[in-house]
DNA sequence: GTCAATGCAAATCGTTTGCATGAAC
DNA sequence: GTTCATGCAAACGATTTGCATTGAC
């Protein structure tokens, strides 16, 4: 399965960039959240690596090392949520924020943009020049009330 | 260091109306969130008891049980920021959200009605109850742009 | 051929649990 | 005296690291 998105181009880019080496590995990592429609742990890419790639023997320290190397150069981006641990998502989606389910871990996006105006007007007022943000809302989605 | 808190009465009357123990050690875990003036995690809790109370011989998983149970009394609640793991904050302090510059770790704390509305909505829309959120907004403060 | 990336296993981190002891009631 | 909470150490799950090997360049 070859996949040839923008994300996949970008990261060989990156890659030569840098002077590393493009490994099958991280681009299967990457390719994996690319096509995933919601936020994965390390173990549930593991886990879908050794389902959709059984012939890669990968381990799940180069999961752990690809994903840490995905985000650090903003392919991809992590939220943390209570134990669940770490989830990623890649960051070809559009801009949103999340709510979160606390017993199930149900995790819906959405996207406001007087919520986002209002941010800005807030670093504005505090003399603040904002790069990310991130915003979280917690509660009981409709299976678990 | 005896406190006379609102809180520490609360704690005190739901320990009794559980028909449990009232212990020193959850009074001073409580204690350290009341006067903590930012989010701590378990370990640094552990570390201003140790600290604070160094006659108390308290243990890190009594640190962990008193925070669960003051939590689960809605005495504290935690927020996950990041990936800093999870982070106490006592629920006497008034709401509110975090400006944090990513140069000099500078915390700004603001509240923004609107904002606060806008979740509410929000949440309505997706069937969820909001327990809780968190906020942050990343960037540069005034000194460091 | 060089050097980064990998796979594996061992190590580590934060957190939880089992159990005997101690403290609250 | 009964029962819950504690302290300690061991157990645990998730993540990271050390190291010899492999693979990209």
């Amino acid at each position: 399965m070859k996949e040839n998105s923008e994300a996949i181009e970008e990261l060989k880019k990156i890659v030569k960039q840098k002077g590393l080496k493009y490994t099958e590995q991280r681009e299967i990592v990457l390719n994996i959240l690319l096509h995933a429609d919601e936020h994965l742990t390390a173990e549930e890419v593991y886990n879908q690596v050794k389902d959709h790639y059984p012939e890669s023997n990968i381990g799940i320290a180069t999961v752990y090392r690809a994903l840490s190397f995905l985000e650090e150069v903003d392919l991809i981006s992590s939220i943390a949520f209570g134990t669940d641990g770490k989830k990623y998502e890649s960051n070809d989606k559009s801009h949103h924020d999340h709510l979160i389910c606390t017993i199930c871990g149900k995790i819906i996006e959405f996207f406001d943009k007087e919520i986002e105006d209002r941010q800005d007007r807030i670093a504005k007022e505090n003399d603040f020049k904002i790069t990310g943000h991130s915003m979280q809302l917690y509660g009981l989605c409709s299976s678990c009330k």
